[in-house]
DNA sequence: GTACAATCTCTAGCCACTAGAGATACAAGA
DNA sequence: TCTTGTATCTCTAGTGGCTAGAGATTGTAC
């Protein structure tokens, strides 16, 4: 019955103490309850609460889409087309990055390989960044 | 010998004009002159400095790398090992964003393929958010 | 000369935290 | 019971890299 303290809370789901309480300022989570002398007592719906919302973090989602997808949870009765429609938009943007990140893996791959440890008259590093032109991916 | 305004430094660059202050304001580059008026103007080399730090920005270098790359690339004599160096870590960074973003991308494509268009109760995308050993790769 | 667009400086806001100051509460050992 | 030391408390401010807006001034085209 005693709960976690902030601490142990924040060891359970590896999540910063000032983080925690950045979440509470924000709305996202309250404390199940407080001790007389105010110090913050979680219980095991806490614990799930943050592990959620972490694990939505952690797979790039905003706080606003985890306050909505934590509201369809809390009310499992109503349709999950919502929460599809958030995942699949998340999938995008995902998709979006990923590209990107490929094209500049591509580009720095070719920057380090061809700098010929020279001067920074010869380097490709400089030059490259220098001039768009010179990319062979766009980005 | 007029140059640009900022106006047209912002179209040349695709760059807001906000920003180009920004860069000002951080003594990443300044004006080459001003009117009478206090307006800023910029000549051929401010431009293709800009440009320079917009191209390392979109691949991802931070404005402290990109300080130090602009000091290099002012003293072409200097060995660029250092670029090289600059370079090489941040395609470590962005090989391991990707390693990370396609685990993600795994991920979320399983919830929203297995997302059956029910009830919230049934859904993936919920579940798999609650707890994270319901996930098939590590991320 | 006038209208209107562009620019000026300055301040504050964005996201998702993170860090620190200074005060108070709690747990373990003497 | 008292003390010591750690954990927690609230509050404010800072991070990076911009972005937005207010209100004043300047530049330009007719």
């Amino acid at each position: 019955m005693a709960g976690f303290t902030i601490g142990k809370l924040s060891e359970a789901t590896d999540t910063k103490v000032q983080t925690i309480r950045y979440y509470e300022s924000i709305g996202l989570m309250a404390p199940f309850t407080r001790t007389e002398g105010g110090h913050r007592l979680y219980d095991i719906d806490d614990r799930k609460r943050l592990t959620f919302i972490r694990h939505a973090r952690e797979l790039g989602f905003s706080i606003d889409a985890i306050r909505e997808l934590l509201s369809l949870s809390d009310n499992p009765q109503t349709s999950c087309e919502r929460a599809d429609d958030i995942a699949s938009r998340q999938l995008d943007e995902v998709e979006q990055r990923l590209k990107r990140l490929r094209a500049l893996q591509k580009e720095l791959k070719r920057m380090v390989t061809e700098c010929g440890h020279g001067r920074v008259s010869d380097c490709r590093v400089i030059e490259v960044l220098s001039d768009h032109r010179l990319c062979q991916t766009s980005h």
